[in-house]
DNA sequence: CTATTATTTCAATAATTCTTGAAATTCCAG
DNA sequence: CTGGAATTTCAAGAATTATTGAAATAATAG
């Protein structure tokens, strides 16, 4: 297998990004190369695309699966595992976002919630506990909201990511709404 | 300067995460130190309370200002810089939403635009330039409704993280409203 | 079974990134 | 200006991460 020139600087771009993107060269350029195959390939044929050895392809394609990123087919009369990227691009970034947020957030939502259960008595301390607690209080509510629109069915969210500006006065509105119903609650 | 424990359970978890969020642990246990401390800190008693090189400090604040993150000021009759992490929580968001776009998301933009202006032949490149409108389609979408976020007033979008499922319901009344105004025009 | 092919593991080394102390530079009080 | 304090730069070494070929393991066709 070899690739076009014009697969090629794609490859080379999620390449250079990778280390960007917490992946290593390798994983982002097999990813890269996957995506734009409109068949599947096996370690093979990647290893011979892509100039590097069968070992780090191995390597990579184990981390992609870690990160649920390719999908494993078979082809009839042939032994060899075959990968792919998920065909449907909202799907991928789904998974992106779970994963990151299992790799980046997760772990720190954990240690925040750890240290609100402490009672610290000198000042610097509390003064940190309370620091901790907004951002724990952020995570929670962007994270939380993250959970919601993954709830969505995709059109409901293109629809809402379409309404642009216009969503302060559907959020306006709906604050009057509710507010109607609890005249006489304590506000705010 | 000395750091508590209580705090120093904050600031290795960040240095540990550091690598994991693209920056390193120097940078992660500056920025930590910083986010929960009262008063501005100047360069040496970073220093000191994290047990690292002078040198490693100053390099590390370097990088934290080239991403916004920390504020610089000074003590009236003290020469030496004052470093702050922004108070507002908010503002930091915002801040790390905008550069890690800047850094991880515009370099692939350009690429896949770039990529759009070529009229390839070959059938797997035509496949693949698909693949990337794709990509292109959607990162679009999901940074130009970031964008649109970031024009609402925190209040708004405070309310509208808060809606949870009943932004459905929102939307599809939302989509009878507009229905009305464009009753025969041509339907998607 | 067994021979062959496919895949993974692993230890060595290549490459990259981080950290440091020393030197250079900047800054400003006197 | 000048001297000392504050800060940055830089090259070297430390530490980490990536890549490889060889060996081990797994899978299956015959």
């Amino acid at each position: 297998m070899q690739v076009t020139d014009f697969q090629q600087a794609f490859i080379l771009h999620f390449g250079e990004m990778g280390s960007r993107w917490g992946i290593n060269r390798t994983v982002g350029q097999i990813y890269a190369l996957l995506f734009v195959s409109e068949e599947p390939l096996n370690a093979e044929q990647i290893t011979e695309a892509l100039g590097m050895s069968r070992s780090n392809v191995s390597m990579g394609l184990k981390e992609l699966q870690s990160w649920r990123l390719v999908q494993r087919t078979h082809k009839p009369g042939d032994r060899r595992e075959y990968f792919a990227a998920p065909e449907d691009i909202w799907e991928i970034l789904r998974i992106l976002v779970e994963e990151r947020r299992k790799r980046e957030i997760d772990p720190t939502l954990s240690m925040l919630r750890q240290a609100q259960l402490d009672k610290p008595e000198a000042a610097a301390d509390r003064y940190a506990q309370a620091r901790m607690q907004e951002m724990l209080d952020l995570i929670e509510l962007v994270t939380g909201w993250l959970d919601e629109l993954q709830q969505l069915d995709q059109e409901t969210v293109l629809q809402l990511m379409k309404l642009g500006g216009s969503v302060k006065k559907l959020v306006a509105a709906k604050q009057r709404l509710a507010g109607k119903s609890r005249r006489n609650a304590k506000t705010h």
